[in-house]
DNA sequence: ACGCCCTCCTGTTGGC
DNA sequence: TGCCAACAGGAGGGCG
């Protein structure tokens, strides 16, 4: 499931490929994305050279000359770097053809993903403008935690996840960045604990960094750009692991439903 | 402003 | 063994 680590993997993998080539062409197989692609974006970015690309929270920005592509890879999606002529399977939506004889292919299988172009600063883009910031840089800490969590009643799982707060973390992180703090899932936000909050800000950074440097998390489908699985999954310490030991204290782990997503905890470690 | 719930979609899993 | 319901999940959007 793409999450932040997920997606930065995934950008890491197609920058060297993408970068200083030109598209040949935008090819769309299924408009039908979360969103439906726009008619006339083949026509709007073929020609372009591809400048840098950049992540912000799980959303892949490949920068053209005069625009910027907007990618979510939604919940199963997956852009690959293939061979041009490499033939189309099954949920392949779009092509985005390099001058290299390459192509960024775009599958997903759930059609949650999307796909859209801007020009101008992407970052006021309506997805992007009302964005938390991003977990790994500095304004994201304790004391930015503390702010966000005062006065709420909404558990902190659920804040977690809510993308206007905190950015980049799905329900992997989120469960395993709670376990890395202590903290309970269905405590109330505003019940942490100004040393709980620190502890879960950093939590939430660690968590995603050392899933980045594995090549994030592959549960069951996920692929980075050269096709490769992530390992993370090895180090999980409770996502779907209910029943089996905590790798801490041996407890049994945990599962409970929040806002209809199923959450995993150690009794014993989180408090 | 906040919190809850629904929705999009399809492959996989579990129960009868 | 086969069928079908439930489940999984990112996050925008609507509603109270």
């Amino acid at each position: 499931m793409p999450e932040l680590p997920e997606v930065e993997t995934t950008r890491r993998g197609i920058e060297p490929h993408a970068v200083g080539r030109r598209i040949v062409a935008l090819a769309v197989h299924e408009p039908r994305l979360r969103w439906r692609v726009r008619d006339d974006m083949p026509g709007l970015v073929a020609g372009q050279r591809v400048l840098h690309t950049k992540r912000r929270a799980k959303y892949l920005l490949i920068e053209l000359e005069s625009g910027t592509l907007l990618l979510h890879l939604g919940m199963s999606g997956s852009l690959r770097v293939l061979p041009a002529e490499t033939p189309l399977l099954t949920h392949d939506h779009f092509d985005l053809v390099l001058d290299s004889g390459s192509t960024l292919r775009f599958n997903d299988p759930r059609r949650f993903g999307s796909l859209h172009y801007t020009t101008g600063d992407p970052h006021e883009h309506p997805l992007l403008a009302t964005l938390a910031p991003e977990p790994l840089d500095a304004a994201f800490n304790g004391d930015y935690l503390w702010r966000t969590t005062r006065r709420r009643r909404v558990t902190i799982k659920q804040l977690l996840m809510n993308s206007k707060l905190v950015v980049g973390v799905g329900n992997i992180y989120a469960s395993e960045a709670l376990f890395r703090a202590k903290v309970r899932p269905r405590r109330q936000a505003r019940s942490l604990s100004r040393v709980e909050v620190a502890r879960l800000a950093r939590a939430v950074r660690t968590v995603l960094a050392m899933a980045i440097r594995v090549g994030g998390t592959t549960l069951r489908d996920y692929v980075g750009a050269d096709g490769v699985p992530g390992y993370f999954k090895q180090k999980l310490h409770v996502y779907e692991r209910a029943g089996q030991p905590c790798r801490k204290c041996g407890t049994l782990v945990r599962q409970l439903t929040q806002g209809q997503r199923s959450t995993y905890y150690c009794p014993t470690c989180q408090k």
